[in-house]
DNA sequence: AGTATAAATTGACATAGGTCAAAGCTTTTA
DNA sequence: TAAAAGCTTTGACCTATGTCAATTTATACT
């Protein structure tokens, strides 16, 4: 993508708005792993993840990464922190290569908000960022690891076939070892076996399902 | 309060939408500890704290309290819920007598959003809640119970001459029990002395912010 | 295929906080 | 001001997970 008006955001706007925008905006490449902001770091950019999977995590005192959310295109980043002028409460790294819009947030705010499809595109970001804000915090408040665990494999089954135990732990923010202990319990429990290139195969699903509801 | 327009979210909305709004709106009282709404209700009613101390919580499969937010007026409640239309993530109830605006979310949904000031109040709403979530994981995902004692008494400290132990530990989501426990070693260590009326005074404020930082 | 590297498993142990119960303290109420 | 009710403190114990280390199993590389 290299087109500020093909981002759904402001695909509405109209072209005078539009080159304003071009003029404090730039797309930038990203290479798997790198970093886009850190914790605690100033505001100043809003971005607009347009490529790629870019996770945000939050690291706790003993240098542990906690996982929050990836997003994937297109979705706004940071805005939090430079709407309320706060800094950054997690770091962005990507996982994946990706592409970022970067757009200078105090050469933007005065017109920006005026438009009403802007500002709609807006509530329906942070209303997703509740959400997701929002799970994350009965994820780690209310599930314990083994209701994490019965809660992934229900509703996301598919990734043990794509992604490498270590990985999934880190999505759950538990260890790999807990992991294995509680997938070994499962499996001795008859509430799944494991088939082929890692399929996991859910033999009683009304049972898995009640643990983490 | 007892009118639509003397609520900021709608002052600057025109008579016309006003009347509109009060036909669908009515206002509530309410008593302490009245429910507003329970976790996994469906959605419907848009909410607008008045009057009163209303406070947010999860409710954990022991049936623990885990302390979410107290809201204080003017805010919007339960807005994620009606927007995305999932059910409430968490109860509501009201910790002291209050009032709430109740706004039937179907009839108002058309013309509301086109109203740009009511926009920009719904996105500064959001925001706050963002932000507030965003701090709710902190606190949960990354403080020891230690930390969290240590934060209360340096941002908070006047809060223990009003409120019981009790309080403030479930407002920690930590027992009373581990309140005390950590309260004890901070006065061993020197770094807090309790006097007259439950005042906490503070004698090494880096040191007890070093243990949260 | 055969070795090197990475990932998963398993056991032993550590730890933060919760739970339960008893004993002191403070408020409130009568 | 006495009795009751409600807080706080303290000790003993429990539990879910993390940590570290050893071993086994998978995967990737020449």
């Amino acid at each position: 993508m290299n087109r500020v008006k093909d981002i759904p955001l402001f695909s509405k706007m109209n072209d005078e708005n539009l080159k304003d925008l071009e003029k404090i905006s730039t797309f930038k490449d990203y290479n798997a792993d790198e970093i886009v902001f850190y914790e605690g770091d100033k505001p100043g950019t809003l971005y607009i993840l347009t490529e790629g999977v870019l996770r945000l995590y939050k690291t706790d005192p003993k240098g542990n990464e906690l996982y929050i959310h990836q997003f994937t295109p297109i979705g706004l980043v940071g805005e939090l922190a430079c709407f309320e002028n706060v800094n950054y409460p997690a770091t962005a790294r990507f996982i994946t290569r990706g592409q970022l819009l970067k757009i200078d947030y105090r050469r933007l705010e005065e017109d920006f908000f005026q438009n009403p499809e802007v500002c709609m595109e807006i509530i329906k970001s942070l209303t997703k960022k509740v959400k997701i804000l929002s799970n994350v915090i009965h994820k780690e408040m209310i599930l314990t690891s083994e209701a994490k665990v019965a809660k992934i494999i229900i509703e996301h089954g598919e990734l043990f076939e794509t992604l490498k135990n270590t990985q999934i732990a880190s999505i759950l923010n538990i260890t790999p070892e807990t992991l294995s202990r509680i997938l070994t319990r499962f499996k001795k429990t008859d509430l799944i076996s494991v088939e082929k290139n890692h399929h996991i195969n859910i033999k009683d699903p009304v049972k898995l399902t009640s643990i983490f509801e």
